[in-house]
DNA sequence: TTAATTTGTTAGTCATGCCTAACTTTTTTA
DNA sequence: TAAAAAAGTTAGGCATGACTAACAAATTAA
């Protein structure tokens, strides 16, 4: 992807719509995208998101038919990717720089990944020394939009016996990031999957001394790497 | 001033007009100030002025009769000082940290200052050991809001022979900022005032090896302290 | 001290981005 | 395959913060 000099007219509110969009389709589970689908996740009404969609449509950022699912263009992924590029340096120097804890760096991200300034952003990253991944482990893609994203195998689909490493989890839920630490996990920890109980798919883990039971739901956030 | 756990509401235009509002009546030279030269400053309609004075009246961070002239109350001010010690903490940290020059700083600081994180402003402080200064020569007023005033000294209020030390300049011009630079004058300066022309006000310096003709509105625009 | 100028106010408009309520189309399920 | 449910769209409103044009009050100058 070439590294055009992007004046950035858009709104905060037509990069968090791009930015969500591609969220669901390249990062989330689901293959197809549709705009009820979208208002949830942006928590505003179905109305909205048609209306913005249409405005994007017509900024050549997203293509769909009526009535039929969303995607986004090239320009528009390409837009999204800096936002969450900004995002994740944010989030990176909160953390490392500031004394921010893992649960506090995504509201403030939110709001500085919208500044405007492409030297600021660079300039960051080469302060951190270009840094790879974010406080929660996910990949920080470099000035050219490059996004090495590393498949994102939940923790709810191993199975009895295996054992993995946790790579990185999902950083929305302030409570979640707060239960996560409160148990002791944390990234790189290694965990055997000790049983996943059929009746309501609850998981009982082990990782260094501990004995754990957690939900699916829990599971379902948090991203790991097999090592058996 | 008391540090209250101030959550702040405010919209970024309201955070605009407050600060507006404060340069002019504390930083500014003008005693009054009226809502046409509100309107000049921020660069809107006398319309729009007049139509934010009255909701940040029912607000009470202003206080004015109709047809006056407008004031700040105490929480008007406090609002606009934490705004510019957002500002400067910000153009501190770009310049000594993110590689920016001092013409660079301000139109990204204007965007930063309105990240909404008492946490973020505070440890962005300490990490940079509390500076007492921004890279104008400005002082940064503490978390309490307390705002050593230094009496602004224009360099175009000294006659003849005076002998002075550049202390400050105005950072809203990016072209004077450069304009600065390239002429050779930067902070702690000193400078020699050789002759006010009274035809146009126009001044000729010396500082260092140089010497210099400025016009009457680049010395308005420079702050001193005389030193003879 | 009246007239001109400046300053301040009001009314009406527009764009953005959100909402609810009503409607249409598509998909699912019986 | 027809009815029910879900998904998507449209119409109409509201708040914010801009604008212009017309008007009123205050200040300044003649
Ligand atoms: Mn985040
Ligand atoms: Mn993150
Ligand atoms: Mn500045
Ligand atoms: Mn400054």
């Amino acid at each position: 992807m070439t590294n055009k000099l992007n004046s950035n007219n858009l709104t905060k509110s037509e990069e968090d719509y791009l930015k969500a969009l591609f969220q669901l389709l390249v990062e989330g589970k689901s293959a197809k995208v549709g705009n009820n689908q979208l208002a949830e996740y942006l928590k505003v009404s179905p109305a909205s998101t048609n209306n913005m969609i249409k405005k994007l449509k017509t900024k050549q950022y997203v293509v769909s038919e009526k009535y039929g699912k969303l995607d986004l263009t090239k320009e528009g992924e390409y837009i999204a990717v800096r936002l969450i590029r900004k995002h994740r340096l944010w989030e990176t120097f909160l953390y490392n720089y500031l004394n921010f804890t893992w649960d506090e760096v995504h509201d403030v991200a939110e709001q500085l990944e919208h500044i405007k300034s492409q030297k600021l952003i660079n300039e960051l990253e080469r302060f951190m020394e270009f840094p790879t991944k974010d406080p929660h482990g996910e990949m920080i893609p470099n000035a050219d939009g490059e996004y090495l994203a590393i498949p994102k195998v939940m923790l709810s689909s191993l199975s009895e016996g295996d054992i993995c490493r946790l790579i990185a989890v999902d950083d929305g839920s302030v409570n979640f990031l707060k239960y996560v630490s409160e148990i002791g996990l944390a990234l790189s920890s290694e965990i055997k999957i000790l049983e996943v109980r059929e009746f309501d798919k609850s998981i009982r883990i082990q990782f260094g001394e501990a004995i754990e039971t957690i939900t699916r739901k829990f599971a379902d956030n948090v991203f790991v790497k097999k090592v058996v």
